[in-house]
DNA sequence: GCTAGCACCTCCAGTGGCTGTAGAGGCAAG
DNA sequence: CTTGCCTCTACAGCCACTGGAGGTGCTAGC
């Protein structure tokens, strides 16, 4: 199997599959004569379960840590278990933060009326220095949850 | 006012108010004879507008065109609604996927008793290649949200 | 034998919105 | 004159890819 037939096998780009094998987290493969790389079923599961991860917005760096675990029959459950936790925690404190977002922007929206910009309240709302609080300082940004 | 004022009166970072004068939302500002920048109130407020806006999720070209209309007193504010409206409306949608997302990382947690790895259902669910669904294809991703 | 049309290859730049660092120069107080 | 901040420019790095340039390899049809 090439790399396009493991493309279509687990709806990756093929160009994604090559940044997976840069970065380690898929092993470098065999290749034909002529330089192509060849996949086997294991590729396949192992891609799957790896983009399965990214689906529910494990970082790369944990599915890591869950491929490892995986492959370590003999080792606990408990460590998939703390990763999932804390992941779970950071989807609810953004669940939070993104609530409390679309409350100010709904009060914003509606207050439009469509009149002249110099009486408009999103452009009022947004010249206030604090309209409400949307909590400053996350200290540390991740970007783990862009297209979410 | 020097750099450092305006960092400290509007809560951003210098190299912040640098990287906005490179991409021009702020405009290139007097310089002392050592080549310092120097800031008036006016680009106090410029400034504040722009991080109002970037807290509320808009993304940097949003606070630009709603920085335009702010400064077109005659203009209608039907704009700046339609770019609130929109933005809400993709704030809605990341709250729906986030909130699935929520909901299946909560079967995963809830599912791992600490036994073997063997028998583990946080891998085992990772390994099959539709637990649910998280409907694929996004077709455009947008980074605008990392931090919500 | 020639050409078209693929799939594949490597390498590199770009996305968004900053953040952090290196190395140099400036400026006021002690 | 030194100390300790400030400021300057310029550039690398973050994340997880994506897309493109420019080339090779292979097969099918004429």
């Amino acid at each position: 199997m090439l790399i396009g037939g493991l493309a279509k096998a687990t709806g990756t780009k093929v160009n994604t599959i090559r940044f997976y094998e840069d970065i380690g987290l898929m092993p470098e493969p065999e290749r034909t004569a002529a330089g192509q790389r060849t996949y086997t079923e294991r590729d396949v599961k192992r891609l799957a379960f790896i983009r399965q991860a990214r689906k529910l917005g494990f970082s790369i760096e944990e599915a890591r840590s869950l491929l490892e675990l995986k492959n370590t029959p003999n080792g606990s459950c408990d460590k998939a278990g703390d990763i999932a936790k804390q992941h779970l925690l950071s989807v609810e404190d953004r669940l939070t933060r993104l609530e409390a977002l679309r409350a100010e922007l709904e009060n914003v929206v509606v207050s439009c009326t469509g009149g002249d910009v110099s009486d408009c309240k999103i452009i009022e709302t947004l010249s206030q220095s604090r309209p409400k609080s949307v909590s400053a300082k996350p200290k540390r940004r991740s970007h783990a949850f862009s297209s979410l």
